[in-house]
RNA sequence: GGUCGAGUAGCUCAGUCGGCAGAGCAUACGCCUGAAAAGCGUAGGGUCACCGGAUCGACGCCGGUCUCGACCA
């Protein structure tokens, strides 16, 4: 058993070959997949899931834990990989965690006191939402709980309505359950982070996106679109499966469609790039050519 | 060759009667503890195709030039 390992970066930049590569190198490695959309079976091309092949060759956990006409949220996910974290620790194995969803690996390396539902209050809230506006609710969560609503924007109503969700519902304030997530306090987690220059990872989006459509993406999401129970509202926002959809329904071309894709996905890698890099923990290399040279070095020295 | 239309931000386009140049998207930067591949905010960016004219003042009016498109020959 050692120091658990994260290497994070942006869709595309080539952290599962730089995982697959050093479990290979390190026998008692166990890849722990912290992504928000791998998590569904069947969701395969389109979320640049490990192969069958790589999942007989080093165990991975936290693929396919779900039905995609299930809901993942960050609670079943946190609660998914401190399991898992703890079942590879007990092995006296190496956790690698493969991050790409910023608040999911967040909860695995900084675990949180997740606050709980109260779904009744939480449509109340959304519907006056809708009539009052978020202004209004943003007003009464400031004065219910000002260090929350200093934390979010007045017009972020999904913020704002979950906010006071949580202070109506338990009764404690809403920032009363964690510090907010700018503070970094030290993890036992050594964390690598995957840099590209924007041009260069752009470039390899779109020829991934590409790639994805020649390994037969479009039936995929035909045959999940067709499953019962469909995609639930979480795994229906999967970038690609999102778009596809629409592309299906007949609603824009196939080129249409992919030309989203890969405009989406760059802003979404840009997205991942401005969350990891806050996080002062992280030692970051600056990617040039081949992610598994440039990367396996700095996760040996330990 | 002729007629008509178009030319304004990286892209698609608004711009009223001549009075400080606009939007959406893109881009950059930032926020967000049960939707996070989601949600939200801020900012930068202009030779108004070009040349000349009338006017206190032109993206707008007048004359000419160029480019693109449609139609006619």
């Amino acid at each position: 058993m050692s120091t658990p390992l994260v290497v994070l970066g942006p869709t595309a930049s080539g952290k599962s070959d730089v995982a697959m590569a050093y479990a290979r190198l390190h026998p008692g490695t166990e890849i722990v997949a912290v992504d928000a959309m791998q998590v569904y079976r069947g969701m395969d091309i389109g979320t640049a899931k490990p192969t069958a092949a790589e999942q007989a060759e080093v165990p991975h956990h936290l693929l396919d834990i779900a039905d995609p006409a299930e809901e993942v949220t960050l609670a079943r996910f946190a609660e998914a990989g401190q399991a898992a974290l703890a079942d590879i620790e007990r092995r006296g194995h190496t956790a690698l965690l493969v991050g790409g969803t910023g608040l999911y690996l967040r909860a695995l390396t900084d675990p949180m006191e997740l606050p709980g539902q109260w779904p009744a209050l939480r449509s109340e809230l959304e519907a006056r939402a809708a009539a009052e506006g978020p202004a209004a609710l943003h007003a009464e969560l400031a004065a219910l709980d000002p260090a929350a609503a200093a934390r979010m924007e007045p017009s972020n109503t999904r913020r704002v309505v979950r906010a006071l969700e949580v202070t109506l519902g338990s009764g404690r304030p809403f920032s009363s359950f964690g510090p907010g997530l700018d503070q970094y306090p030290p993890v036992p987690f050594r964390m690598v982070g995957l840099r590209w220059p924007r041009p260069l990872l752009a470039q390899r989006i779109e020829e991934r996106v590409h790639r994805m459509i020649e390994a037969g993406l479009v039936a995929e999401v035909a045959r999940l679109l067709a499953a019962p129970g469909g995609l639930s509202r979480t795994a229906a926002q999967a970038l690609g499966y999102k778009e596809l959809a629409e592309h299906l329904a007949g609603r824009c071309t196939l080129a249409e469609a992919v030309a989203t894709i890969v405009l989406r996905t760059r802003q979404f890698a840009v997205r991942q790039d401005r969350w990891f890099r806050r996080d002062p923990r992280v030692a970051w290399v600056a990617i040039e050519h081949d992610p598994v040279a440039e990367v396996l070095p700095v996760l040996e020295a330990s």
